[in-house]
DNA sequence: CTATGTGCAAACTATTTGCCGTCTG
DNA sequence: CAGACGGCAAATAGTTTGCACATAG
């Protein structure tokens, strides 16, 4: 494990929330000048298949990462775009597990939402 | 609605299941030789944003395109990558909408498991 | 006729790869 | 020193845009 991949889960780690390949490099770059897009993705990927972080895809957007590994699923505010963090739904493994035909390993469940900043203040534009 | 859009509606609607972009140019260039990805992402946007078609997101995977309205989830085999659908979870809104602050408009639930075809013949890779 | 849709080529954005030099054990 | 890792530049995949022509209403 090299300097540089400490560094890029530190900040994973440190940072609860979302982030795109382009933001991480960015903020790597506060502390690795020349940090480089194909060492972050390379990272991530890493990471990724050795269940350090996770990758979450999005409709309409590039992909995100987060380093909060505890069972959780998210939010998506359709008008400003906002991400946010859901609580593991109770119960969604079994209400899954008895509908499926071979072994669950995880689910992932985006909702998609207007969030109460958003709404009334839109004219009905969505993201 | 011009008879291009006719077409690649009607490719969405007979063929049940996910397809990328690329895979549903091909689909058209059968009647129509000359048509461009420009076209087909065009329309596939124009579709989406009326609500005639579902883009769906996959972590490891370009975007899908299905022409199936029915509300109903996604199961992927990280094996095979297979993606089947699944008929919509009762009761998941219910679960959700108690869960967060704002609107709930629709959930896209995707779930990771190992296909009964898959289970034995692997020898641990995942897809 | 007017608006909408299309093909084509070029531009982008996101991501991956090859190559070679550097660091770590 | 050997193997893992990183930088850089080029390549690739996926998607979008500008523009001039074609088509539908």
């Amino acid at each position: 494990m090299s300097v540089i991949q400490d560094s890029m889960l530190a900040i994973l780690r440190e940072n609860p929330g979302h982030f795109t390949a382009e933001q991480l490099l960015a903020m790597l770059r506060r502390t690795h000048h020349r940090a480089s897009p194909a060492t972050v993705y390379r990272n991530l990927d890493i990471f990724t298949r050795e269940g350090k972080i996770r990758r979450v895809a999005l409709a309409d957007s590039p992909k995100f990462f987060e380093g909060n590994l505890t069972p959780h699923d998210h939010a998506v505010c359709l008008h400003c775009g906002q991400v946010t963090d859901l609580i593991a739904l109770k119960g969604l493994s079994e209400l899954v597990a008895g509908n499926i035909q071979g072994e669950l390993i995880s689910t992932d469940l985006t909702v998609n939402y207007i969030c109460n900043d958003c709404a009334g203040k839109t004219g009905g534009e969505y993201h």
